[in-house]
Parts: C-alpha cells; sequence; structure tokens
DNA sequence: AACGGATCGTTCGGGGCACTAACGTTCGTG
DNA sequence: CACGAACGTTAGTGCCCCGAACGATCCGTT
C-alpha cells in the first residue's frame, strides 16, 4: 500500500516549495561559498549598483537586508575593499556606502555565478517551462512584498 | 549603463526563488509557531505516520533530517507526549520511535495549519496557476533528489 | 573468542539567514 | 533647550542545515 516513490503529504505547494527553496538555497549558497561570497554580499552589492551610494538604513531597506545585519555585511565588504563606508558630511548620524571599481567588478563575477548556478538548478525545466515558473513566482513575490511591509524594492 | 528601473537583477530566477522561499518559509514559520511547533516537528511526524515505528536513523534519512537534529526534535516531541522513544529489543543500539494518538491528533492540526498557510501563500494564484507551479516545482525537487544525493525521500 | 569495521544515538559546535532589544549619537522640530 | 525620531552598532535568539567526535552496540571475519 505504501508508495514508495511518493506519499500524500509531499505533494504539499508548501512542502514542494520550501524543499525545492532548499535545493536553491544550497546551490547558490554553495556557489557563493566557492569565491568566498554569501547572499548577503550579492544582494547589498546589487542593490548598491542599482541605488547608487545610499546610507545602511536605506540600502537595508531597499535589499530586505535587517539593519543589524547590514552591520556585519559591510563590515565584511569593506574589509575587502567591495565598498567604502564614509561618514555623510550632511548628516553626522549617516555613513554614505559606496560601491567600488573592486566591488563592481565582485558584482559582475557573483552575477556569472549566479547565471551558471541557476541553470543547474532549472536544469530538467524547458525555456517556455522556467519562463513560466518566473512568472508565477513573480507574482507570488510581488504579492507577498506589497502585503508583508519587507518589501526588498520599489519602497524608495 | 546603469539599469535606473527595476529591470536586471530581481527578475533572475535564483532572486525569485530565493526570496519566495524566503515568504514561504516565514508563513509556514509563523503558521507553526502559533501553534508551538517548527517545521521538523511536521516533517518528523508526518515521517512517522509515513514509515510506522522507526528507528531514528531510518527517520532521519526518510525525513532529510540531520541525526544531530533528530535527537532534539525527538526530545521535544517526547516531553509532548507526541511521539514515544522506546529502545529496540531486538538491536540495543536503536531506538524505536512511535507516534501516539497525541501525536497523530497532533498531525492532523498541523496538517491544518499548513493547509491554511497555504492559501496564505499562493493567494493571488489561480487554481489552474497553483497547478502550475506545483508541477514545475515537482519537476525540479524530483530532478534534484535525484541527482543530489541528499534526498529526503525515495532512498529506502 | 577476539578483532575490526560499520551503524546508531548523542553531544558539541558552526554557518547562513531573519529578527528583537537595547544603547548612544545625531537630527529636526516644537 | 527638550523631545521624539532616525541612524548605526552591539549582542543575542531562533530556525534550519551540516560536520566532527565519541561511546555503545552489532556483525562478519579470523
Amino acid at each position: 500500500m505504501e508508495n514508495p516513490s511518493l506519499g500524500g503529504w509531499q505533494a504539499l505547494p508548501s512542502w514542494l516549495l520550501t524543499q525545492t527553496a532548499a535545493h536553491a538555497h544550497r546551490l547558490v549558497a554553495e556557489g557563493f561559498a566557492a569565491v568566498q561570497a554569501r547572499g548577503y554580499h550579492y544582494r547589498l552589492l546589487a542593490t548598491l549598483e542599482e541605488l547608487g551610494p545610499a546610507s545602511q538604513a536605506t540600502l537595508g531597506r531597499s535589499s530586505g537586508i535587517h539593519l543589524s545585519d547590514m552591520v556585519a555585511t559591510i563590515n565584511e565588504l569593506a574589509d575587502a575593499g567591495l565598498v567604502e563606508r564614509a561618514p555623510d558630511p550632511t548628516d553626522r548620524r549617516r555613513n554614505v556606502i559606496s560601491l567600488t571599481p573592486a566591488g563592481k567588478r565582485r558584482l559582475r563575477r557573483l552575477e556569472k555565478r549566479l547565471a551558471t548556478t541557476q541553470d543547474e538548478l532549472l536544469a530538467p525545466l524547458s525555456p517556455e517551462e522556467r519562463r513560466q515558473l518566473t512568472d508565477l513566482l513573480a507574482k507570488l513575490l510581488d504579492h507577498h512584498n506589497r502585503s508583508a511591509g519587507g518589501s526588498p524594492i520599489s519602497r524608495g
């Protein structure tokens, strides 16, 4: 009676999503780790390129990275010379974080890495299916970014 | 040069997937936390119902929960009277974990909770879209469970 | 019967990600 | 000036995933 390949419970979307996400997360993390990076690094660098120089609070709101995690993330990136942290002359509470040329090169590298990972992740899907998946996920993400406050973008 | 609007990086499947997964993870975790549970609890109880009484190692292999995390998870569930841990008379290395009636009721409750969470998660999608998403994710999950060794299921 | 390899359960620790609490500093505004 | 708000920082929590190590037990071989 017991089906060795599929039980009832593992067909639940939440199970599928969390498990797939776990795989995706692992693949992405492994890809980043292979170049001594973490997800936060990419997210911060990408957001930084999108916004230009900005304060930590602004970056946190835009990237969805918690303020308290921003500190460590920026520390790491700054230690590696990928971003620069300078006091804002117009507001002494703020630091202005900016992307260095090395940081930009780093970002390009991480993007390439990520593209590779995605091919790996989406290997079993046809181009059409990949487009479908992207659309569906985008719809979900948009919805939840709207309702739940933590919107990564479009909240400037 | 720069991508002023929201063109580039946040359309990447990996970004969409990890972000969506983050939302899914949060929703699921919140749903479970509302009844003092964690994802591991559900996964273990569900696996236990699927397999029947089994050793911790077997449960770990089938549920994808790391052996070292199994200990704490079973401790918690056993403290709550949801599972029973008894020494295996035929192999003194092993414990036989079994589901109590209370554990079964608990599982039913968590399943209901999960169903609610899924409605919340998939709210913006039509039934047809939900089916599409489920199919795509199942395909991805199956692929990666096959290739990557750490398959949560179908490894008996 | 003794040995060696494998399995099982357990403890400890760490990494990544998301989040809370608290604190001192600085900025605006009343 | 005083007050509340925003900013950056530190410290700590929780969940999930993973690895290292260890004692106890089982099993196949000798």
